[in-house]
RNA sequence: CGGGGUGUAGUUCAGUCCGGCAGAAUGCCUGCUUUGGGAGCAGGAGGUCGUAGGUUCAAAUCCUGCCACCCCGACCA
């Protein structure tokens, strides 16, 4: 458990691995591609879920669940998505194994089993979702239909990194159905705002709200809205999407209602999704060489109380103090642990709850006592403090507060060093080759321009941000006019 | 799928070049002493050396094949 997080300066790639590793929150299992998240991961996913599903909930969607296997056949209706897709699908072919006659205690694929129409498993469910919706959609009356589940998905990665990307992993998937294009548009971007809040408010990130290029449009989509959070690294990860689907899945399943004018019309649908990834920007946005840093609003433990003791008699007079501050701490909606084991010195459980970035510790002991004090440290800052136990709890509840701010205050620094407004190519490559982050730049518009420039640096468009302001410019590769500037970066 | 790296105790690794009893640290178990920033001492348990084959009196070590994982690219949320 003593083992070093190799440090950020070092090899950020390797840090963010040890760092997942040895806080617990994940570890590699048999399987390329494929992790377990661990009881500590979890917990914090578990609370990310319980947030967006209550925000889900207030704006109207329902949960259900649909099957892991989907038909191949499927996949193949609407085009756009078919080709996204195919590439990254694993494939169920037989369902059954047998015992091999040719080597003793082995396995072997009952070749006899092979499947009439092969499956696959779902790397996201709207052929199977817009196959049922067919049979719920028969009049404007039925619409909309607000439908999210909570799942897990896989798409056969090349490359895979602990939670950014994992050839498993949880989601949820937002499918809708409406009546009419506009309301349709004003579903997907209900979505995004509520992702963007959440991004801010819990994950204490901040996040651009914006529009992808045609070329990072989700496959089978119209329109695909984004979030995008800056690492520490300098990289863009997108955090989530919500896509304006049009009519395009309900012609390939031919979804069609009577509108109020008995008129056959297909229905119009929107999708979104957020994901386990988002797991990986919390850690890279925040943490540091000594571990985790998590907000408080999404960590699972608030407060660790730590007793400095010499015998059994201290321990109990400690005790005796820190039993009300818990219940008062409880009564607060502050979740506390008071580690008193006996398997570790203080100084070992210092740097074990730092590596799991609990926001708060307290530190108590003899001098204490005496005094009437306990001694605060916080996460974010290390910094530590002698309070008063008088008022404790409350003051509590303001730090976790205020640390909950200054995260992301510290975030949105970081950010705003990090953006850059450009107007010429020769700065464009000198700031993305040197320093990273978000540029700000006039595009032409083309697709052309767009993989030319990710050709030369590597960069791609993040997105054309929703808040944009119209602004007269030339193109910063093609000097072609622009009316608005987008935001380029490196990314995951 | 290309380039690089690694597979030896729960973990991190040494040992491999030059074949000869399977090692260290850490963690784990027992006991005592400790406890305000990753404790100390004593004793103990723990490994078919990734896998299959070959060479040899003898293989962790040499040869061949295979597999897995990590890192860097191409692909992607």
């Amino acid at each position: 458990m003593a083992e070093k997080i190799t440090s950020r300066e070092v090899d950020y790639s390797q840090w963010y691995n040890d760092l997942v590793l040895q806080s617990g929150l994940a570890e590699y299992s048999p399987v390329r591609g494929s992790m377990v998240i661990k009881p500590y991961g979890w917990a914090i996913w578990e609370e990310m879920k319980s947030i967006l599903d209550k925000r889900f909930k207030e704006t109207g969607h329902v949960n259900a669940s649909f099957p892991l296997l989907i038909p191949k056949g499927f996949l193949e209706q609407e085009e756009g998505h078919a080709e996204g897709f195919a590439k990254e699908c694993a494939v169920v072919t037989h369902y059954r194994l047998r015992t091999d006659p040719d080597k003793k205690g082995k396995l072997m694929v009952d070749p006899e089993s092979r499947l009439e129409e092969e499956l696959i498993i779902r790397p996201t469910s709207e052929t199977i979702i817009w196959n049922c919706y067919k049979n719920w959609i028969r009049s404007y009356r039925d619409l909309p239909i607000l439908i999210n589940q909570w799942a897990n998905v896989m798409r056969w990665e090349m490359r895979t990194r602990l939670f950014l990307r994992t050839s498993e992993f949880h989601w949820q998937e937002g499918h809708t159905a409406h009546a009419t294009k506009e309301e349709a548009i004003a579903e997907t971007e209900q979505m995004l705002h509520i992702y963007a809040e959440f991004m801010e408010q819990y994950m204490a990130i901040p996040v651009w709200r914006g529009i992808k290029t045609a070329s990072e449009r989700f496959a089978g989509a119209e329109e695909t809205y984004c979030v995008e959070g800056l690492m520490q690294d300098g990289k863009a990860l997108q955090m989530g999407t919500s896509h304006f689907l049009g009519q395009n899945f309900a012609k390939a399943f031919d979804v069609t209602f009577l509108n109020r004018e008995n008129k056959e019309e297909y229905a119009w649908a929107t999708s979104w999704g957020v994901s386990t990834r988002m797991m990986g920007a919390l850690i890279m946005a925040h943490s540091d060489d000594n571990g985790l840093v998590i907000p408080p609003r999404l960590a699972p433990l608030h407060v660790v109380i730590i007793p400095i003791y010499r015998n059994d008699e201290q321990l109990d007079q400690i005790r005796a103090k820190v039993d009300p501050l818990m219940t008062e701490l409880k009564q607060l909606g502050i979740i506390c642990k008071f580690d008193d084991s006996d398997q570790n010195k203080p100084g070992w459980k210092y740097a074990e709850y730092e590596l799991k970035g609990v926001p708060v510790r307290l530190a108590m002991g003899m001098r204490d006592l005496e005094n009437g004090t306990v001694e605060v440290a916080r996460r974010d800052t290390r910094e530590k403090m002698v309070w008063e136990m008088t008022g404790l709890s409350d003051r509590i509840r303001q730090l976790l507060d205020e640390i909950q701010q200054q995260i992301f205050r510290n975030a949105l620094a970081f950010r705003e060093d990090n953006t850059h407004t450009v107007n010429t190519w020769d700065e464009f490559r000198e700031i993305i080759n040197s320093k990273g982050g978000f540029i700000l730049a006039h595009w032409d518009g083309t697709a052309e321009t767009e993989e030319q420039i990710k050709e030369a640096t590597k960069a791609t468009i993040r997105c054309i941000p929703l808040d944009a302001e119209e602004e007269d410019g030339v193109c910063v590769f093609s000097g072609k006019p622009s009316k608005r500037r987008v935001v380029f970066a490196k990314a995951y």
